[in-house]
Parts: structure tokens; C-alpha cells; sequence
DNA sequence: CAGAATCCTGAATGATACTG
DNA sequence: CAGTATCATTCAGGATTCTG
């Protein structure tokens, strides 16, 4: 089946399909977070160390979030203080390697798309 | 190379790289343009035509930035009535495999994750 | 430690009307 | 035909404070 083909997937039912994966990774934090846990458990703080920039809100938002959608497990320890380590589930692993393609393309051609940009901004603003 | 070292893709820099790329093409209607413009160049109205519920302005917006970052180039024919041709870039085409194996993840694990959701949505609001 | 609650701002999107 | 210009709305995300 060719390429052309394909593309179906993605315009299929109008995009819906698409749209609601996108809305789930393409947040600023959900796809960074996912990076972070892949191949370790890791606790609230220490995964709020490991992603420089996010604030505690927003680490609990994408949390909830990923593990509302079973791509992230969250499991708390009755101990005190309390414990909490997260972990991804088989769905949430099998993100990483469509992730890593787009990941990939991004680092092949963000030097020509940046520069584009920078042309385009000369061209528009003499 | 394994999974895990490639997830440093994602996290390098902290996540720049895959945000510039993720800012590029997660907005509403990127991704969805780009699909349509597989294989085929096309005027405005008939893009217009073809992405059901894209407004005008939304349309003209996407082309915009795309062509800014050399995804789509953009033909005006000095013509009466004006006509424009738009049509993806070799950049623009690179774009099409990723997408689609995002877009494959996503038809794969929609049901697993829409049924996650709505059973978490049982638990938390009984 | 692992969060919940609240307030606030800018940016993305949409609706509508106008034009070379 | 291929846009531009304006206005209104919504909402993701950040800062801050509080708590079991």
C-alpha cells in the first residue's frame, strides 16, 4: 500500500482519530513525562527533578491525565510520608517508538525549518 | 542502540527540540492540512472544501506557518480571479511517514484508551 | 512527600464582515 | 478567488498558597 494511501489515517473521519491522539501527547509536559518514565518507576518529586521547567500543577495534571488514559500506573504506598511511584503501563511503552519517529524527524530537519523561518521573517520584515 | 537510549531524543535539551517540532504541528489543523496536501497540490477553496469545519481564517493561518517553515510552498498565478497552488515540500513530505505511524498508534490504542477513560470516569464520579 | 485550591494571563480558535 | 481585519471566547498553563 503506497504512502497516498495512508494518509487515510489521518484524514479519516474528519481527523477525529488523529485529534484525539494529538490532544492526548501534544500538550507542553505529557510526551516529556512519558520519555522520563521509560524504563523506570520513578516518585512524584523525583520525576518533577528529572523535567526541568514543570511546575508541580502541571506534573499532577499530565499525571491524572496519562493515568485516566491507562498509559501511566500510579501506585501509592501506605507509609508515611507517603510514597507514590508511577510507572508506564505496555500502552504507555508503546508510545515511545512513534514518539521516537517524530523525535527523530524533528532533530533531521529543525536546522531547515529554522532556517526557513529566519528567511521568512527577512522576506516579511525589511 | 536500545529504546532507552533513544528516549534522550525526547529529553535532550529538555525537551526543546521535540517542543519546536511539537509546537509545529499539534495545533488544530497542521497535521490535517499536511494530509490533504499528499500527493496533490491544491487551490485554496478546494483545501478549504476538502478539511471539513476549518474556517477560513484558521486555513490561511496554517498555510501561513507551514509555508514560513518551508513545509508548503505557496504558487500565486497572476491571474483574474486570483489563483493559488499550494503543495507540500520535500521537508513537507518527510512529514507524512512519522505522522503516520503516530496516526497508526493512535487507530491501535483509541479503544484501550477510551475505555480506560471511561472507567476511570466511573470510579471518580460515582 | 504528594498533592489540592485558587487566581490570573496570553495564546489559540471561532464567528463575522469586508476587499483587491 | 483568496484572502484580511476585528471582536469575542475559551482554556492551557504558570504562580502562589495551603494541607493530610
Amino acid at each position: 500500500m503506497s504512502q497516498y494511501e495512508h494518509t487515510c489515517m489521518i484524514r479519516g473521519d474528519g481527523g477525529r482519530t488523529i485529534r484525539t491522539i494529538l490532544d492526548r501527547i501534544c500538550d507542553k509536559w505529557t510526551l516529556l513525562v512519558v520519555a522520563t518514565l521509560d524504563q523506570q518507576r520513578l516518585r512524584f518529586t523525583d520525576l518533577h527533578r528529572q523535567i526541568p521547567g514543570i511546575s508541580q500543577r502541571m506534573l499532577t495534571l499530565t499525571l491524572r491525565n496519562l493515568e485516566r488514559d491507562g498509559l501511566v500506573s500510579r501506585t501509592a504506598y501506605a507509609e508515611v510520608p507517603p510514597r507514590v511511584e508511577y510507572a508506564l503501563t505496555a500502552t504507555g511503552r508503546s508510545l515511545i517508538p512513534p514518539a521516537l519517529a517524530l523525535a527523530g524527524w524533528a532533530i533531521e530537519h529543525i536546522a531547515d525549518i529554522e532556517a526557513s523561518r529566519a528567511a521568512y521573517e527577512t522576506r516579511s520584515a525589511p
